[in-house]
DNA sequence: TGTAGGGCCTCTAGTCACTAGAGCATCAAG
DNA sequence: CTTGATGCTCTAGTGACTAGAGGCCCTACA
């Protein structure tokens, strides 16, 4: 049996963040002592790991839900899980496509006062200038 | 002299969200007609216009009113703009790094399921255990 | 000049995923 | 038996909006 503490210091996830979990429904509410604290097992502890490798890889907590709704059920679950993973990824590689654009306009307007030190402000200037962009963003 | 519908129509920012600007201190209070509704001119246009643009860049409204503050300075307001920016440009590219790590993942994840059908769902196993995963993520 | 409909006003509350703090109870070690 | 860490509940705050209620105003058309 683990304590709230214990469960936060092997999975890394902050005890109000626990607590936070289990109040909207995604963790299980555990069983309590005689002093009403919460008492975990092996299951809450390897959801808990679920929850946050699943947060770590960018799942929305919603999307973590409907996850752990399908667990321990098999065929149909095992194409939606993979439909929700898939869906991930493709979101994933939006913004990474997007942070690339915004990257290359960025570096474009810090280039604009390299060493530069009187008469500016380019920056600003450019900032404010969406004209002056290559291409699209945002 | 527009009104905040023009502006919104204009900019493309939503017309609660200059509301919000303006409540924030981000945009000065516009003066207002006989029906004390908000009228814009010139300025205000322009002051918008560079908090989207900003926006879509990615910059937190914490830094735009930073930005906004200096300008019509010069010399040393150069340099905290270029210094904001240049920030902000590693912020991109750190979240980049990472999300092509998270891509990765995922990748491996998906194909567990490729059109299988039967006895899955190694996808929910994935997820659920980072022992599995090729490097760091999160 | 009257009216219909859209646009505008303020205010409150909700979103997501937490985080911080108050004020108190409980537990484990010495 | 005490002390200090850990636990409990509850409320409120974060960022950047978004949604809705309930009402006022403005413009175009008849």
């Amino acid at each position: 049996m683990f304590s709230i503490g214990q469960l936060s210091k092997a999975t890394g996830v902050k005890v109000p963040t626990i607590r936070y979990y289990e109040e909207i429904g995604l963790l299980p509410q555990p069983g309590r002592n005689a002093g009403n604290q919460r008492r975990y097992g092996q299951d809450g502890m390897e959801a808990l790991g679920f929850i946050k490798h699943a947060r770590d890889l960018g799942f929305s907590l919603e999307d973590i839900k409907a996850l752990m709704g399908l667990d321990g059920q098999l065929g149909a679950d095992c194409a939606a899980a993979d439909r929700i993973a898939r869906s991930q990824l493709a979101n994933v590689r939006d913004r990474i496509r997007k942070l690339q654009q915004l990257a290359s306009e960025l570096e474009r307007i810090s280039h604009l006062c390299d060493g530069g030190n009187g008469g500016c402000c380019k920056v600003l200037t450019a900032l404010g200038d969406h004209s002056q962009c290559a291409g699209e963003h945002g």
